[in-house]
DNA sequence: CAACAGTGTTGTCAATGACAACATTGGGTC
DNA sequence: GACCCAATGTTGTCATTGACAACACTGTTG
């Protein structure tokens, strides 16, 4: 391969970039969906919880530089894939909280703000990982206790 | 200047890039503290962890490159500095997870790791503005039920 | 004064992302 | 089968950028 040979399928540096991140999101989706599909019938509410966002914190480091990308955003104007793929990922969570009112678990309210601040919370926290400022070793306790705490906050007032 | 001039203060681009960051963090301290001393013996436990965040979330849009740089945790080996002012800031979260502890807000247990939990949260958050993938208008809203749950799922258990 | 530390300047280098011009190839059309 | 065209690859070049060396100026200090 020569080292122009990329632009014949990318028109530039950010193309690249993009499709890495649509395949990451694409990745991360098939992730999540293995992990909730496992726990399907199996499992309460909590643990499906927990199984999902375990899958992902720990995709998210295992593919520190990739996620970086993922959740950089400066994708091309118009990189439609990109946001597309996402969107897919990102829905299994809104489903995932619209099961979790459906069983009574969770409170009324919008789902998609309930999952954002779920996604937000586990992010936030493999950032942290990823960049050192965390030691690896905390992140399953930190992501536990991170759930734990989520399902009992968003849990309807008796 | 001249286009070598920043290499008698600076040895590398990342070393500008560290003080950026350490400058950063030392700002945020400063604004977080602020928002504490203004709220201090004003308004109730939870008020205060509004403010408190609130003022974090409005820091980190609002100097979203500057966040990035902090947060991407590429610093310089050894780059004591950095991780000092960030520990700094950070330990006024942790200050004030104490304070809940200590009126019976929150429940016990490693005031590192609930702090760790809402900063978290907050840089989550933020992040997804910041790229795009969620609109800035809807910060307000995020943060402040984000923290609500996160001081309900926290609460001692009575 | 003389030496030196601190700072700024010019000039150059290698790496990189972007681009143009040309070559190869394989499938489809007449 | 001859021809054409689109897809793909190649070489070569350019501007930008981070890094660096060599030199110049200035103020302080012995």
């Amino acid at each position: 391969m020569s080292h122009a040979a990329p632009r014949r399928h990318f028109a530039d540096r950010q193309a690249v970039l993009d499709a890495l991140a649509e395949a990451g999101f694409v990745r991360l989706g098939a992730t999540l969906h293995a992990a909730l599909t496992r726990s399907e019938s199996e499992g309460d509410f909590s643990a499906r919880v927990q199984d999902a966002v375990s899958a992902y914190a720990h995709f998210a480091t295992e593919n520190a530089a990739l996620c970086e990308l993922m959740n950089a955003g400066k994708h091309h104007p118009g990189a439609t894939a990109v946001t597309q793929a996402a969107a897919t990922a990102f829905g299994q969570m809104t489903d995932l909280i619209e099961e979790g009112q459906a069983l009574g678990e969770l409170e009324q309210g919008d789902p998609e703000q309930l999952g954002l601040i779920l996604y937000a919370t586990v992010q936030g926290i493999t950032t942290m990982v990823n960049s050192g400022a965390v030691g690896a070793d905390q992140l399953d306790g930190l992501i536990s206790t991170a759930v734990t705490q989520f399902l009992r906050g968003a849990r309807p007032r008796t």
